[in-house]
DNA sequence: AGCTATTCATAAGC
DNA sequence: TGCTTATGAATAGCT
């Protein structure tokens, strides 16, 4: 009956009727996955909408106030004279442009060091950066390194421990069956198998806990940025 | 081979790595949904999206000043006077506070950025982080060789310039010489000889000047720095 | 406002 | 990041 639909072209629609459906049906949708992009993906969003006949439709993920802010001090980063004249009138704390200066200072620089912002730069300064970024990747290989070292040796410790309390127990089985064939009226505990004892806790030796936790931790990052 | 779907809940999703991709896949979504609308119904939009991460993407179909104005003078309508009187002190307070934080936080990434504070991250944390230099520190070496390339590029292109306009010269002293050899009477320049050519003005081609300024300013941050 | 036939967007997997 | 595919969603054209 209906939907012999084929695509269309990305311009203004000229019929005003069919124009106004699709204002409201593409609003809706478009809405919508602003809503659930903020969600999923845990983004701070906010969308503006003014219609052609003026009316204004609105959605932030926070409040819009809030985004606004953030938007200006980040692009305040290129063109600070002009978003703040209004701002400031209202906020002329001077502790409060002072902090936005420099958090724009700070963003800015963030920005150049992951990779943005740096057809300004001269030869120079991009040299410069490049050194902090190398002096930088350096610390963090260091002390990555260091503390995978620190994890794997942690393990092994506990591994040995482990062996040990294991060797420890077998004995304290043996021993028991031992007891066991010669008396036959002491039982301890059923059950406890030497295929068992690694599952055993252990009370008397070392109460440092979260072994096999720290295994856990150490094994996603190492293995999923594959 | 792929595309085994199933509709996903609409919340955070937790897995990292498969959060950034859903956020680059709808973010872009999201923004050609916002132009399609702006372009097909002639109206203003205004999107701007914080990835978790803090980063700025954000789109307007006029400018986004304009749309922040004309959102502002739409939804102060109903609370302008109030807000602006009695609430400044505390909007200023909160924003203080709020631009405090973010500061706070921006010092402690670009620090972190620098190879500073980092025991307290977890290998994860270190992973990430080594990822976004090594992103930054590629951008930055790509934009040198770019600038470098240019700046030779253009060192090129004057000497080029210098070499036409010095042959241009000689022909134009030997001329001259000839003529001084013909006519003796006529005597238009004393001492120009073919070895002071490079430092003659020449009015009538090509006004283009600056070449010998552009390279020296040139010169000094390609040498300066090594 | 509803109702489909279609196009479009995108979750998964390489 | 980019590409591919199978599926779920959005929506153009009608009623």
């Amino acid at each position: 009956m209906a939907g012999k639909r084929e695509r269309i072209a990305i311009r203004r629609i000229d019929n005003l009727a069919a124009r106004q459906v699709t204002f409201s049906k593409r609003r809706r949708g478009l809405f919508k996955k602003a809503e659930e992009l903020s969600i999923l993906c845990d983004a701070e969003v906010g969308l503006v909408v003014f219609s052609a006949t003026g009316k204004l439709f609105n959605f932030a993920s926070s409040s819009m106030k809030q985004i606004i802010d953030r938007y200006d001090s980040h692009s305040k980063t290129l063109q600070k004279s002009e978003a703040s004249s209004k701002l400031q009138s209202h906020v002329n704390d001077s502790t409060c442009v002072r902090l936005r200066e420099e958090l724009a200072e700070a963003s800015l620089k963030l920005r150049q060091m992951r990779g943005e912002e740096l057809q300004r730069l001269s030869v120079q300064q991009l040299q410069e950066l490049e050194k902090t970024l190398e002096s930088g990747l350096g610390s963090v290989l260091k002390i990555k390194s260091q503390k995978i070292l620190d994890e794997i040796n942690g393990l092994e410790r506990k591994r040995m421990q482990l062996i040990e309390e294991n060797s420890r127990l077998k004995e304290q089985v043996a021993r028991m069956e031992m007891q066991l064939g010669a008396d036959s009226e002491v039982v301890y505990e059923e059950g406890q198998s030497s295929e068992s004892v690694t599952n055993t806790s252990y009370p008397p030796a070392d109460t440092d806990d979260g072994g096999s936790d720290t295994s856990l931790r150490l094994g996603l990052p190492l293995f999923s940025s594959k």
